[in-house]
DNA sequence: AATCCAGATGCAAAAGCTTCTCATTTCTAT
DNA sequence: ATAGAAATGAGAAGCTTTTGCATCTGGATT
């Protein structure tokens, strides 16, 4: 992913642009907010406004670049789409973020559509639960 | 439902939480938003805050006469929780909400938590299509 | 039935996330 | 290099939701 990419989505390849890109390729953490992605550009010394990351952001989205989640609480988190579908399993107790496809679920759900009478569009499954570190006491 | 399950929950039975009950159960949509229930309230001539709709629904979720869903978008949505479990199929044209249970993706879920060495608590699949009447020109 | 007080309410203000406005700046095609 | 369209920064504004606080009310006790 690089700034071509920027460019084919009919974007102007301007220094946020590309800032911003570069952060979510680098994140340890591949679902970051907004917010977590404009105090990575001002500890990196960046003047980029939140205004902006949040424009960026929405237009990535738009152009496919990246995927919008609203996971429980009210913000978003973004993260760079690469082309594979999947679902996400969160821990409720450190916030940790997994990613799992599941064939079986994604054809119950393509039948599901179809029986309720709705083209399906798309989905999004989310399973919380206690990740394996923090049943064990690792906080 | 009563106002006895409002005393259950160890709340006082108020004209606000009565009120807010009612429109719940009345609710031709089961799924409203806070604003929803504000505006019936004030058609039906009630002096009643919005403030206190909020306070309202979100003690009744806490009690779990209600549950709440973040759907797409930013408001949240509340439902009488009667207890049956349930997962969404909306339309992204018309914001219809279906609901419907299907065994196999709940066992699938069960198993795909257990893979990935969580304690599953919770879950949420949100299918987004749709509807037969949008498809159907019927806007 | 009258009294009392923790709990509930209304209102307005505030908070938190996100978007918008607009003057200024920066790409990029020429 | 230049011009024009697009992008940016800063702050204001928007929306949903929560909070602070003075007032009110349900319901347990006289």
């Amino acid at each position: 992913m690089e700034s071509q990419d920027i460019k084919k989505a009919g974007l102007k390849v301007t220094l946020p642009r590309v800032k911003i890109l570069e952060i979510l390729e680098r994140a340890e953490n591949r679902h970051v907010t907004a917010e977590d992605v404009y105090k990575v550009l001002l500890d990196g010394g960046e003047e980029i406004g939140l205004a902006t990351v949040y424009r960026v952001l929405t237009q990535f989205e738009t152009a496919g670049l990246v995927t919008r989640h609203r996971f429980e609480g009210v913000h978003s988190v973004f993260e760079l789409d690469e082309g594979r579908h999947h679902d996400h399993i969160l821990c409720v107790r450190c916030g940790r973020v997994d990613e799992f496809v599941d064939k079986a679920v994604e054809e119950r759900q393509q039948a599901i559509a179809e029986q309720a009478g709705y083209d399906m569009t798309d989905h999004c499954l989310y399973i919380y639960g206690i990740c394996r570190n923090c049943r064990n006491g690792h906080a």
